[in-house]
DNA sequence: AAACCATCTATAATCATTCTAAATCGACAC
DNA sequence: GTGTCGATTTAGAATGATTATAGATGGTTT
């Protein structure tokens, strides 16, 4: 499923680069962190994770920071919980489940999966992506 | 597409039973705008609405009665937008396109739309629902 | 009319995210 | 090396959607 890997500081360097992002610190830092653990984190999560190694970020960096990843196509934006936006360092086509009650984001390998009879998009419009979120609920533990 | 209608007082009632809903005067209220409108609606929005009309309502009493409405599988909770919730009170299934730029949300008809492959859910898990997002951003207006 | 239970209300609190304005950094000119 | 410039980072305040709280209201039953 997802590789877990560890990047070399240039690697990172030039991962970055190559998304025409200037290789900051903080930003290595935090990319180096999105893709050593390879799954799907808040914001706050980044924050907290940055924060107990060696170079602190302030909070704004960590937001500004993926929200700049997320935008040059590094990383994919998640938009699942109604409460925070997750962020997947997995940008391969794939699709999510998401347990509705704890929160848990899982991926759906998108190999296998087709979508098909979608009309055409309206004019003028160009398609950033398509998300496609199976929401779940564990049956031992009712609604209510 | 959507069916846009005006409910009378005894339907509406007897919708909101069927439900499980006990049908007050603040939840007639609200059921009659999101049904008569058809369209999606956040909490603010449906906030306002009520606010013109000859009851007030308060602030809570909107999330509450949405929040019980989504529950009950009356309107459907739409996370498309990461600054809020929309509400549809389409409950057949379809998708969503939705703007990035401009936050518009509009529906695709699940008619035609085939989705095979999924895998099978984790164990001891409950489908509650497949939401599609196709992302869209108009051409002419470039992210930067 | 007292008790009861659900609902509704105003308002405060929470919490993710964004904004702001000042500090810092690195590169480059002098 | 010192000054300047633009980009980045920072701390902290502000925003805004949503949730929590605790009291008021209303209908129903006895």
């Amino acid at each position: 499923m997802l590789v877990k890997r560890t990047y070399t500081q240039e690697e990172l360097t030039a991962l970055l680069q190559r998304h025409g992002i200037n290789p900051t610190a903080q930003r290595l830092e935090i990319a180096r962190l999105l893709f050593a653990r390879a799954e799907h984190v808040s914001a706050e999560d980044v924050f907290m994770l940055v924060n107990t190694a060696a170079t602190p970020v302030s909070k704004a960096t960590v937001y500004n920071t993926l929200g700049l990843f997320a935008e040059r196509g590094l990383i994919r934006e998640v938009i699942a919980d109604p409460n925070k936006v997750f962020y997947d360092p997995n940008t391969a086509p794939h699709y999510h489940f998401y347990d509705v009650a704890t929160g848990q984001l899982t991926d759906i390998d998108a190999e296998g999966v087709q979508i098909t009879g979608l009309p055409s998009l309206p004019e003028g419009a160009r398609m950033e992506g398509v998300d496609v979120i199976v929401r779940l609920r564990q049956s031992d533990r009712p609604t209510h």
